[in-house]
RNA sequence: GCGUUGUUAGCUCAGCUGGUAGAGCAGGUGACUCUUAAUCACCGGGUCGGGGGUUCGAGUCCCUCACAACGCACCA
């Protein structure tokens, strides 16, 4: 959007200036310090609900609203005011009971999206519609720049560049920016119920762990040291369950300096949890329950319906399958996690994959896994079992051999949470960080460091415990069916130039 | 990071093999006391993303930069 000087703007903005400046130079306050308000319009509308056609209620109210539709005819004009959430009223404007000078200002001054206060009698015009007659109105902020139009959908660059204008024109942004919120009520409130403790656990670290990827880098003047923003909150949650927070969790921001897509978001909200001496499958039922219980709360249902009108049932007992009964099924041939590395590259070039040389036999799997269940997994399953190789920071399986207790859950074909039973063998873990550290060492950019303090805190002994994470914006994909960038208000773009 | 496609009025878009820019809504002026994507008449609005090149002539062809969407890679 053009910032140029003042005599250099485009019609539009031009016209709105001027007419600022013509309001101020009649005496009157573009942008007042307060207006008359006496009842939000959605109250205007629940106490006035069911009129018959042509009723004067003998109400007096005052109301504000932006105008987001206007009809000037002759000596009876019409508004359609809205207020933040959605709800709308029509507001009247008619020669004798507002005066010509008035009824001359209101079609000459007010501009679609004007925010404007309007006191008068309620009543239903003779169409039937609920309405506010004016006795008087006022200004309440002047717009200087136009709105888009109501009826053709601002593209989705714009939609995300002026998020603003988007809440105003387009109920689904409206929708969603209440959504959310609900959801994160839901979510503490299922965790408060089951007495888990929510923390705040440090996003500016001296040393990135707990997950694999590459931290965002920034810089500390007070003390001189690089500091990195937190890729997970995972070992201090761990901290907490060694300090005897047996069950904690946080919902809060990871930043990660990878790629951006429809599904990723380089900052991006996530739960994590932990339940000392739970396990991968106490953890499960736990992750079930906040996705159940948010999907009830924001929608009454377990089956939510997306903005296309596709259904998607959560409730019930969900799948649950190992992974290698999954590989086993879509290459049609029995594979264990002893299946050797050449059987496996034969199945995926059978698939038609291309062999990535760096991966190791698990990471393998895991490909051929992710090829033969695309686009498959949309009801909620819980996949268990991952190769141990792929997973330094859990637990080897208890019974069988080469896996570890590892569960992700897949949604409309995508990983919503992740769930483990936790390492806790402080020696295992050092020898797992060193291993992760000579990685980095070798310019692997996403493996962990050591952090000494976190293996202080597990040799006091972390209980067996549970844990899960789970991203917020992809519940919120879930529940809606809407792109990563639609679920958070400001997602990152670039500036325009 | 690589590849493909796109960027034209405030908004959403059209613009053919290169010939000097169009629509709808929005805006301005006027008419209308029951409109609701109001209607009718008239009128204005553009450095065609930035820069460079080819050409008598570029919104259109070529190069380059910026931004975006999609695909691939990485990841939740």
């Amino acid at each position: 959007m053009p910032q140029t000087s003042e005599d250099d703007l485009p019609e539009q903005l031009r016209i709105r200036r001027e007419k600022r400046a013509a309001i101020i130079s009649r005496g009157f306050d573009p942008y007042p310090v307060s207006v008359p308000r006496s009842k939000s319009l959605k109250a205007v509308r629940a106490e006035n609900d069911g009129l018959e056609i042509d009723i004067a209620t003998g109400k007096i109210e005052s109301v504000t609203g932006r105008v987001i539709f206007k009809r000037d005819t002759g000596k009876l004009c019409f508004a359609n005011l809205r207020e933040g959430e959605g709800t709308e009223l029509q507001a009247m404007f008619s020669l004798d009971k507002v005066g010509v000078e008035s009824l001359e200002r209101w079609k000459s001054e007010i501009d679609l999206g004007d925010l404007v206060s309007v006191t008068g009698e309620i009543i239903t015009s003779k169409r039937g519609e609920l309405s506010i007659l004016a006795n008087t109105w006022q200004l309440a902020a002047k717009s200087l720049r136009p709105l888009p139009v109501e009826h053709k959908p601002m593209s989705e660059e714009t939609r995300v560049r002026a998020r603003y204008v988007d809440l105003i024109v387009r109920p689904e942004a409206r929708s969603m920016a209440r959504l959310r919120p609900a959801v994160m009520r839901s979510l503490r409130d299922s965790f408060a119920a089951r007495d888990f403790i929510e923390v705040e656990t440090p996003m500016l670290q001296v040393m990135h762990g707990g997950a694999t990827a590459r931290p965002f880098i920034t810089e500390s003047n007070a003390y001189d040291m690089e500091l990195f923003l937190r890729i997970a909150p995972e070992l201090f949650l761990k901290r907490c369950v060694v300090g005897g927070i047996e069950r904690v969790f946080e919902i809060n921001r990871n930043f990660r300096n990878e790629g951006a897509d429809s599904s990723h978001s380089p900052e991006f909200a996530m739960i994590e949890s932990y339940e000392a001496y739970g396990d991968w499958n106490s953890i499960a039922a736990l992750t079930k329950s906040l996705v159940q219980e948010a999907a009830m709360a924001v929608f009454g249902t377990h089956v939510v319906t997306h903005h296309d009108g596709r259904t998607l049932d959560l409730g019930g007992e969900w799948r649950e399958a190992s992974l290698y009964e999954l590989i086993s099924e879509g290459v049609g041939e029995e594979v264990t996690p002893q299946t050797s590395y050449e059987e496996l590259k034969l199945h995926a070039t059978k698939l038609g994959m291309k062999v990535d040389p760096k991966w190791i036999t698990g990471k393998l799997a895991e490909e051929i896994f992710e090829h033969v269940t695309e686009g498959q997994l949309n009801a909620p399953i819980f996949v268990k079992g991952y190769p141990v190789d792929t997973s330094p920071l859990v637990r080897a399986h208890r019974e069988t051999p080469g896996i570890v207790e590892k569960w992700d859950l897949y949604v409309e074909g995508f990983e919503l949470a992740t769930g483990y039973s936790e390492l806790i063998d402080p020696v295992v873990q050092r020898e797992r960080l060193v291993e992760q550290a000579q990685l980095g060492a070798k310019g692997d950019l996403e493996a962990m460091q050591i952090d000494e303090d976190f293996l202080r805190a597990m040799e006091f002994a972390m209980p067996p415990t549970g844990g899960m994470g789970m991203g917020v914006d992809r519940l919120l994909m879930a529940l809606t069916g809407l792109g990563i960038r639609e679920t958070i208000l400001f997602p990152l773009v670039k500036p325009e130039e």
